[in-house]
DNA sequence: CGCAAAAGGTTAATCGCGTAACCTATCACA
DNA sequence: TGTGATAGGTTACGCGATTAACCTTTTGCG
């Protein structure tokens, strides 16, 4: 109907007189029992007439299908638009081009609960999955459940090596976020997060370390709706601290906008100081300092150890991802207030 | 390796003692000619081994896939980074969406030539495929090549109407912005845009036409780090214009925060108005008025369009998408200076 | 000259599912 | 008692590609 007909193996062996094994082995490069005159002549077919092989067939036919699944969590918090995250948009980024750079399909997916991932990796025949945005135990369950190897991209410190697992190194990006304010002056600091699950506990431990002093903690509604009100209420509690630490950019860029809007100067009243490295943090203005991690490094890594867990190389592990501290213009200077005013 | 085999039809016929025709059937609702007693049995076998069909062998199975493929063009103005573009992972996440609620699978793609999305189609046996920013000899050239329909994400106005294409009122947008800048008392109007192409255009007409008056006209350079340097060449000039109309939120965020960072107050001393809708304009300090599109509207009547020319119920036709303007806190009521200060 | 090995292929089974064509009891009815 | 319809399945092929096993020639070599 559009256009004539796809090109198969079949007519390819037809026009040139020869079985669809042959013309096989030449896709493939076994060519060492097939003459030179031959191979040429193949090659030569398959160009002129376009020849794409058919992925189903393909899949089929072999026991790896080359495909790796991408599958994030669909949370409630993002409320539907998960893929529109500043994170989760550059990690779908990076890892599309490094499974094609890897000669593999990417096929994406939101899951609710693990059991999608499940079927998901089942139906095609998914060699290996890059999970984003789930829990411990759900990954654990994923393990008992799942027949091919899996990733966790957004990982967590697992000193069992229970899985492929990236994390990003927490407690040091606090750390680095806290020393940064001590050398800058700042004593009252207060950390803002959603919950206190591991990874921004851990962020707020390795801050308070590099601060050398406890920092304050504030744990915010996860619904958009609720947080400015919260803040609102708040206010004046949190200009008591001369900075402000938020788990994520997303949470900083808000709080940040929030309190200028209110009339706090940032960073001339209140510093604030955020972690992910987005490019909104980099666009901001003033420039939101924070704690970047390396998302084309994280993407590669990931990769990289799914096909190594897929070929049988490696087992479980978690490789921790170094982070570093991006600085804008945030975060004031309390300690040469001369040189500043 | 990892936990038991994969359970196939065929294991559920044995286990059952029937044929694999019979549980096939059963699977595709065709029980007319099967017994009640046989179609319950079957249903309960395959829950209780959890059947999950097998993509590969489905799609060959079928002459149709149900998969829909969503092809970005991966230009180099996005510097690698589409999937990170607020407008294109809107696209994403709704277009995820969408297909799933209509059955169907999606599969992403970046791409640079329209012959990728031609073997794409192919090799993924895609019933059809939406393009997502690619100029309009790509999609004649496109349409001569592929075997399937495909509908044009961003398209243009084709009075031909050669393309499943979707295109929002571009000029229609202008001219709401224009003519609110009017009502603003704003007159002497800068539109912004990075080249001339039929959209951004007609965005330009409409705004002259909303204002009433021509507006001004400036192409600033592709390459981000080039803009900064442009910008700062020509912001005397920029500041003799009452008010920028920017053909993107990007490039009005991205000027506006220049100009902020340049000590010009937005919008006391100049007024800008963006073009998307996008969150960021919406997050903005203060909030980008702007010409917004509905992008889940966007997304659904895309699919829509699409499945309809898959299934042979409608041609190639032109869907003009109504756009809104949205009214932030970034353009200046020059008409009511007196409530004002 | 005779036999083995290498060169250059081909045949046919297989992957899991969909589906058109076919088969066989059973039942209704004249 | 014979005939046709109907219920309730089964058989067998095709989708396109991969691959192990097999089959001819030709060549090497003692």
């Amino acid at each position: 109907m559009w256009s004539e007909n796809k090109v198969r193996i079949k007519d390819i062996a037809e026009e040139l007189g020869l079985s669809t094994a042959t013309v096989s082995n030449v896709l493939h490069g076994k060519t060492q029992k097939i003459s030179d005159r031959t191979v040429k002549a193949v090659e030569q077919k398959l160009e002129e007439r376009g020849y794409i092989p058919d992925m189903a067939a393909t899949l089929l036919a072999r026991n790896n299908s080359r495909i790796i699944g991408v599958v994030v969590n669909d949370h409630p918090k993002y409320e539907g638009h998960v893929f529109e995250d500043s994170f989760i948009s550059a990690a779908i980024n990076y890892l599309s081009d490094e499974t094609e750079a890897n000669g593999y399909f990417m096929m994406l997916k939101k899951a609710k609960k693990i059991t999608e991932i499940v079927a998901f990796a089942s139906m095609w025949n998914l060699d290996g999955v890059v999970v984003i945005g789930f829990c411990e135990d759900e990954y654990q369950d994923l393990r008992d459940r799942i027949r091919v190897p899996f990733v966790i991209y957004d990982g967590f410190l697992d000193e069992q090596n229970r899985f492929g697992n990236l994390t990003i190194d927490d407690f040091d990006g606090g750390r680095q976020a806290g020393q940064y304010l001590k050398e800058m002056g700042h004593r009252r600091v207060l950390c803002v997060a959603d919950n206190e699950i591991c990874m921004d506990y851990l962020r707020y431990q390795g801050l308070c370390e590099g601060l050398e002093v406890k920092a304050g903690f504030m744990k915010i509604p996860m619904q958009a709706a609720e947080r400015e009100l919260f803040y609102q209420e708040r206010l004046a509690a949190i200009k008591n601290y001369t900075a402000v630490f938020a788990v994520s950019d997303y949470y900083a860029l808000e709080l940040m906008r929030f309190l200028q809007k209110n009339g706090v100067d940032i960073p001339d009243e209140l510093s604030v100081i955020g972690f992910d490295g987005s490019r909104e943090a980099r666009n901001a203005l003033p420039k939101l300092t924070t704690v970047a991690q390396d998302n084309a490094l994280l993407a590669k890594t990931a990769i990289h150890l799914l096909l190594e867990m897929i070929n049988g190389e490696t087992d479980a592990q978690t490789v921790c991802i170094p982070v570093k501290l991006w600085v804008g213009d945030s975060v004031k200077d309390l300690k040469n207030l001369k040189e500043d005013s």
